[in-house]
DNA sequence: AATGCTGGGCAGTACCACTATCCAATCATC
DNA sequence: GATGATTGGATAGTGGTACTGCCCAGCATT
């Protein structure tokens, strides 16, 4: 398969194949020439691959390699699924206000989740917490435990789900499973907060 | 207050407030002459709002302009709703893959939840499940409708928890916590997946 | 009067994700 | 073997977003 082929059968154009190869998103094919190289079936899952990262993950190109990075390497699951974690992260919180990160360990710690004392994810939970009480809406705790217990079901339920054999294709469900399930589960909750809102209040003359 | 006290006052630079002005994210302040103006703590408030939207949410300026005007204007609960979805759903779904329609479809109807038919929400979710098939990685229909479990409850009870007096602040109270909550949500996912695969995996040496 | 900040406007920057253009080398075809 | 299309590789350009800089005349303060 040549690289117009390629772009034939995965829907993406070539220039932008070429800007994949360049990125190092997409493994070069193997050259049959100076001027000719293969593609193969796995080139046509890794790009689709990488257009769900971006497109329904919404992740930049350069996470989507950092998390490619983690499929390809024979790194631990656990390792593995930090990465994820990272990359979903986007921005690395560069100011960790104290009061949120402390509110962040707290709901942690009631929550009873053992978890890297400095992670991304945490440093996450405490910026967003931060910012809604600098923003003067603090997350009732009432709702703040509610979503734990929600967040603690949901992921128990997934990791139990992890297939146990191979190490690479739990890494691969785990990784994917985390980026590309949260669109779903948005899409999910506002679902759900329309219907019980049209429910309690009515639904409006013609908008959704 | 002069646009360097209220820089000084939210912590937002005088150039970015201009840009703020000129985009309509931030009303004038009261013109005390050709060359001053006075801005106030509603200012104050909205800045740090916008920026809780722009960096918590993750919303494009566009976006949290129309989150705003939901805000502003005296629009009934359920429409205020809509347009905060569609603004945090961001890419309109250009192209509807039908699959992934009948697959959103069939699971609302599943979940007895009563939507508006071609709600931005619900195009997101067909395309998010109709990417996921692609690329090769169906969602399994146990852990979807787990999901739908679990967004329900959590729904429920953030729509019971919408206070019933004023519609403005009902408004402010259900838009605000759809957008902002979100990051909120998904980093106690990624925390409680880390405590639970760390449960099941172990830890690795060194990293989150 | 001198200094310094103000609002307003417009141009410029930095980054991102592509997209376009060019090139010599080659392959398939005539 | 000539010919035209295609390829990989490289470099440059595009469009969008979110600011950021700079300049200006006009006031306010000293």
């Amino acid at each position: 398969m040549l690289v117009s082929a390629l772009a034939a059968a995965s829907g993406v154009p070539v220039p932008t194949i070429k800007y994949y190869l360049r990125e190092g998103l997409l493994p070069p094919g193997r050259a049959t020439g100076a001027t000719r190289a293969e593609y193969g079936e796995e080139h046509v899952r890794r790009l689709r691959l990488v257009r769900a990262l971006a497109e329904v993950g919404g992740l930049p190109i350069a996470r989507v390699k950092d998390v490619l990075a983690c499929l390809d390497g024979a790194t631990p699951l656990t390792t593995a699924l930090g990465a994820a974690h990272d990359a979903l992260a986007g921005s690395p919180a560069p100011e960790a206000p104290a009061n949120g990160a402390a509110a962040a360990e707290a709901l942690v710690a009631d929550a009873g989740w053992r978890v890297e004392a400095g992670c991304t994810s945490l440093a996450q939970l405490g910026a967003a917490l931060a910012a809604l009480a600098g923003a003067g809406f603090p997350v009732d705790p009432v709702a703040l435990r509610r979503y734990v217990r929600a967040a603690d079901e949901v992921a128990r339920e997934e990791v139990d789900a992890i297939p146990g054999g191979d190490t690479a294709d739990a890494v691969e469900f785990v990784v994917l499973g985390t980026v590309l399930h949260e669109p779903v589960l948005l899409a999910l909750r506002r679902l759900a907060q329309q219907h019980h809102s049209v429910h309690r209040f009515g639904a409006p003359p013609g908008t959704c």
